[in-house]
RNA sequence: GGCGCUAUCGUCUAAGGGUUAGGACGGAGCCCUCUCAAGGCUCAAAUACGGGUUCGAAUCCCGUUAGCGCUACCA
C-alpha cells in the first residue's frame, strides 16, 4: 500500500518548490492508487503563523488536486514525547545540558565541537536524571553510534546508493529545551506512525536522510523508500527566495496572473521530471498515468524569469495551450468573472459569443480583459485616427471605405457570412483591396488594428454599435481634413 | 572548513558505450491570411575543463572547476 505525505511548515506562503513536491507526491499516490497525506509540520511555535497556514491552504486548494488525510504535528506532541522517552530509556539518546548560546559559540566554525559534546554524551544516567529532576534545562540529542564507526547507507529512488560515515554525522537534537520536538524527530516519529512507505521530498533533505535512517532504526520502524527531488532555483543560481526574487516564488502569484491550475501543475511537473517521450502539454490524467520516479532527474532546474518578465515563458505557453483546448463553454465560465471584475457588463450569452473569438488569442485568463474590451465597453477609448488609414492609402480612401460600410451595413442580414459578402462586394466596387477596405472598419469598431477576424467580430458587436462607431470614425476623419 | 549531491543549446529536457547529439519554450525567417493570433515549414543555438578505460565516450573511472545542499534547541 502506497502512502505518501506532503509536509509543509507554516512559516511562509506556498513556495513553488513546495508546490512541486506536493504535486509529485500526489501524482505518485494517484498513479499507484495510494493515499496522499497532508501533514502540517508546525513544531516551531515561534515561527509558525496563521496567515502562512492560510496561504498554504489557499495555494493547495487552487492547485485543485486534493488529499486524503490531514494531520497537524502541533496536535501530536504527546507522541514525540513518548518516543523520546523510549529512545532515552534505550540509551539511543542523551540529555545535553549545554546552554544554547555556549553551543553556538564553540561549534560555530565547524571545528572540534560540532559532532557532540563528549562530556554530555558521557554523562552517567544518574547524573543526567539528577540534573533533569533539579529542573536544569537540556536538549535531548540522538546518540549517533560512532564507536565503532560505521557507514549509514540507503538507496534513493532518484539519486541511487547513498552512504555516509557516522563520523560525519553530528548528534542532532530530538527535543528542544522547551520540550518541543525538532523537525527530525517529529518527522521520523510521524513517518513511522503514519506508515509512510515512500518519502518524496526536496533534495535539501538528502543528507538529512542519514540521520533519519539512524533514527528510524532506533525507533524500530520499517524503513521507507526515499526519493529526493532536484531543487527549483532562480536564474542567478540561488535558491528561490521571496526577499531576493519577489512574488514569483509564490503559487498564488500564478493564480492571480490568470493561470489555469492544471496548466501550472503541468509546468511544474516538467521541471525535474519528464515522461520520456516528447510530450509536454499533458492533462492531469495523462500526468497521473505517466508519472514514475524513474522519470525524475538529478540536477536542479532553473525557473526562467527576469525582473521585467516575472513569468517563465514556457509556463505562459503551456497555459495558452491548456486554454486553447478547453471547451469554449468552460472557458466562457472562467472568463465571465474576469470580465466582470474589469467592470464590463457581461451576460452568459455574450460571454459565450465572445469567447471563441479570443480563445486562441489569450495566454492567460487576465489577457481577456484587454483583448475583448471593445465587445463590452459602451464607448471606445480614444485612438489615433491615423490607424484608420489603410496600407498604401490615405484619409480619403479610409473615408470612402467607411461611408460605404455605413451604407452596406445599415440593412440586410447581420450575420458574419452576409456581412462578409456585402463588404467584399463593396471593396470591389470601390476598387479597394480587401485589406484596405477592412482595416478602417476594424479600427473604427475595435479601436485598434489587431483584433479577431472582422466579420465574426462585427456580428458579435452588433449592428447598432458597429454603425455608431463607424459613423464616429467618419466624423473624426472629416474633422481632420 | 568538513561531508554530500549535481554538471547536454539562453531555459526545460531526450539520448545511459556506436545518432548528422533529438524535442519543447524563447529568438530569427518563410508560408497561410482581412489585421492579430493560431497553425505549418526552415534557420541559429549545447555535451564545463583535463586525464584515463575502450576499436569507439555526452554516456564508464579519476582529477579540476563551478553551482547547490547539509553542517541550528529552522524545516
Amino acid at each position: 500500500m502506497v502512502r505518501v505525505r506532503f509536509a509543509p511548515s507554516p512559516t511562509g506562503y506556498l513556495h513553488i518548490g513546495s508546490a512541486r513536491t506536493f504535486i509529485f507526491n500526489w501524482l505518485f499516490a494517484r498513479h499507484n492508487k495510494g493515499t496522499m497525506i497532508l501533514r502540517i509540520d508546525d513544531t516551531d511555535v515561534e515561527r509558525n503563523t496563521e496567515e502562512s497556514l492560510e496561504s498554504i491552504f489557499e495555494g493547495l486548494r487552487w492547485l485543485d488536486l486534493g488529499w486524503d488525510e490531514e494531520y497537524r504535528q502541533s496536535e501530536r506532541f504527546h507522541l514525540y514525547r513518548e518516543a523520546a522517552q523510549a529512545l532515552l530509556a534505550k540509551g539511543c539518546a542523551y540529555r545535553d545540558f549545554t546552554p544554547a548560546d555556549a553551543k553556538a559559540a564553540d561549534a560555530g566554525d565547524g571545528k572540534a565541537g560540532w559532532l557532540c559534546h563528549p562530556e554530555m554524551r558521557a554523562l552517567s544516567r544518574e547524573e543526567s536524571d539528577r540534573r533533569a529532576a533539579a529542573g536544569e534545562p537540556f536538549v535531548l540529542r540522538f546518540r549517533v553510534p560512532r564507536e565503532p564507526e560505521r557507514t549509514v547507507t540507503f538507496r534513493d529512488r532518484v539519486y541511487g546508493e547513498q552512504s555516509k560515515s557516522t563520523a560525519d554525522i553530528e548528534d542532532f537534537a530530538l527535543l528542544r529545551s522547551t520540550g518541543a520536538p525538532t523537525y527530525h524527530h517529529a518527522s521520523c516519529v510521524d513517518d513511522a506512525e503514519m506508515r509512510i512507505r515512500h518519502i518524496i521530498r526536496g533534495q535539501d533533505h538528502l543528507t538529512n536522510t542519514f540521520k533519519h535512517v539512524l533514527l528510524l532504526e532506533a525507533l524500530g520502524a520499517e524503513m521507507p523508500e526515499f526519493a529526493h527531488l532536484p531543487l527549483l532555483i532562480a536564474p542567478d543560481g540561488a535558491k528561490l527566495s521571496k526577499r531576493r526574487h519577489g512574488p514569483v516564488v509564490s503559487v498564488l502569484t500564478y493564480r492571480d496572473a490568470g493561470f489555469l491550475p492544471h496548466a501550472y501543475v503541468n509546468f511544474l511537473c516538467l521541471l525535474g521530471w519528464n515522461p520520456k517521450d516528447d510530450r509536454e502539454k499533458m492533462t492531469r490524467e495523462e500526468l497521473v498515468e505517466a508519472f514514475t520516479l524513474e522519470g525524475v532527474n538529478r540536477s536542479n532546474a532553473v525557473v526562467n524569469f527576469t525582473e521585467e518578465d516575472p513569468i517563465d515563458p514556457k509556463a505562459l505557453w503551456l497555459n495558452s495551450q491548456h486554454i486553447y483546448s478547453l471547451p469554449a463553454e468552460r472557458l466562457a465560465e472562467l472568463l465571465e468573472p474576469v470580465w466582470r471584475r474589469a467592470g464590463y457588463e457581461v451576460t452568459r450569452e455574450k460571454a459565450l459569443r465572445v469567447t471563441p473569438l479570443i480563445q486562441e488569442r489569450i495566454k492567460t485568463l487576465n489577457d481577456a480583459v484587454a483583448v475583448a474590451d471593445f465587445f463590452f465597453v459602451k464607448e471606445l477609448a480614444p485612438y489615433d485616427t491615423a490607424e484608420l488609414i489603410p496600407q498604401k492609402g490615405d484619409g480619403g480612401m479610409a473615408l470612402r471605405a467607411l461611408e460605404k460600410a455605413l451604407e452596406v451595413l445599415a440593412d440586410g442580414e447581420f450575420t458574419h457570412q452576409a456581412v462578409e459578402e456585402r463588404l467584399r462586394a463593396a471593396a470591389a466596387e470601390l476598387g479597394l483591396k480587401a485589406g484596405q477596405m477592412f482595416q478602417p472598419i476594424r479600427v473604427a469598431v475595435c479601436g485598434r488594428k489587431n483584433a479577431p477576424p472582422l466579420f465574426e467580430t462585427l456580428e458579435v458587436v452588433g449592428r447598432k454599435a458597429c454603425l455608431e462607431r463607424i459613423a464616429r470614425a467618419v466624423e473624426l476623419l472629416k474633422q481632420e481634413s
